[in-house]
DNA sequence: GTTAGCATGTAAGGAGTTACATGATTTT
DNA sequence: AAAATCATGTAACTCCTTACATGCTAAC
């Protein structure tokens, strides 16, 4: 998975703009924020404070350590580590929106400016319908009959990808309506989709 | 990712149980297959596939390969890669329903039986679940509203989730009444589906 | 006093990607 | 004649995980 490098970088960055924070601490925060999915090991994180330590883009902070605790290792960031993260955020090319990078990226979208978040998310949206469209292209003319678990799963990634694009489709209309997505697109109890107009924005 | 070693081998192996095929077209169909998410590059498969070969899993197809067609590789199964994979797909522990196995397992669960497809979806569902509880709880007591956006992830993070877990709950619930999946769980309109009935075979 | 959780690291290796390299065949 | 797509591979590199190694501190 592309998950390029900068991708831990930019929320070590991040997490430490709200305040310093030591490794163990990291980790904790980073795996719920994004633990939905996978967990970060120490034998990633580490080795990524090293090298940032390195890059001069984090340092040990003269620490508010209390003396009964254990010492840990504070990290802090730089003017470089700030000013890096700023060119992070900013990028608005594919980086930003493929799959590896976008879930962190949104996760501080509080720290850009909207113009910036309005790009990354139609970026994003217009990847997941170019990928609609392959595939329900090949869910038509393929072994609908031959294999039916296999058929039943690729229904079901239409489905999800469908819902992703809606998903990013409310939150480009919150966006541009200056509010925040207040909830309606929630599944719990819905027996649908509240059929919440998505547009007086031309779709696309 | 997981993805442990035998992930590829097993998509090739299923694969070519339906007839013997060539790298590139194997290729082709598995992105087909598993597209939504990741493609296959040439640089994992053809080593892959010679491993397979050295492995006796695979052999080189005593071919009807046409003349005037350009030279390919084509592949097919052996006694011993049948026998793999008979091991492969009978399978119910935790590697069966992790991550990056569970969709190209599920994809060939019609080579197995109703029992074993049982284990495995109820393994993946129990899986989920836990990972919904362990999120909600965290949703609960984090800074809800410290960063809207990560909130905003989190929410939608649990919602994936939940829907995952509607959606292996329908499909159990189909193989236990030996129907399949009816559309019920779907978004979409559209009816079709053929509900062709699975088997005969007694409940578990 | 022992278990659970805090805290920091290193080494080895797995799984896959990108980029490179090569060439045939079909389509425009 | 050029461009697209078929077809097969290799080499270098990236990102990450697992397993190992170590030791402190709080709770039971």
């Amino acid at each position: 998975m592309a998950r390029r490098a900068e991708t831990i970088e930019m929320a070590v960055l991040g997490l430490l703009h709200e305040g310093p924070l030591h490794g163990y601490e990291l980790r904790k925060r980073l795996n719920l924020m994004f633990g939905w999915g996978r967990v970060l090991s120490y034998g990633s994180l580490y080795p990524a404070l090293k090298k940032m330590l390195r890059a001069n883009l984090i340092e040990e902070a003269t620490s508010p350590v209390p003396v009964t605790r254990r010492p840990r290792i504070v990290y802090d960031v730089t003017e470089a580590g700030h000013a890096e993260f700023e060119r992070l955020m900013s990028e608005v090319g594919p980086t930003a929106w493929e799959d590896g990078n976008f879930d962190i990226r949104f996760a501080f979208f509080g720290r850009t400016d909207m113009e910036i978040r309005l790009r990354v998310l139609e970026g994003r949206r217009t990847r997941l319908q170019e990928r609609l469209v392959r595939i329900q292209q090949d869910l038509e003319r393929t072994q609908a009959e031959v294999n039916r678990y296999a058929a039943e799963l690729q229904r079901h990634g239409v489905e999800s990808v469908e819902r992703e694009v809606r998903w990013l489709s409310d939150l480009i209309q919150a966006e541009r309506g200056h509010t925040l997505p207040d909830q309606s697109a929630s599944a719990q109890p819905a027996p649908e989709q509240p059929a919440q107009p998505i547009s007086t924005i031309p779709d696309h």
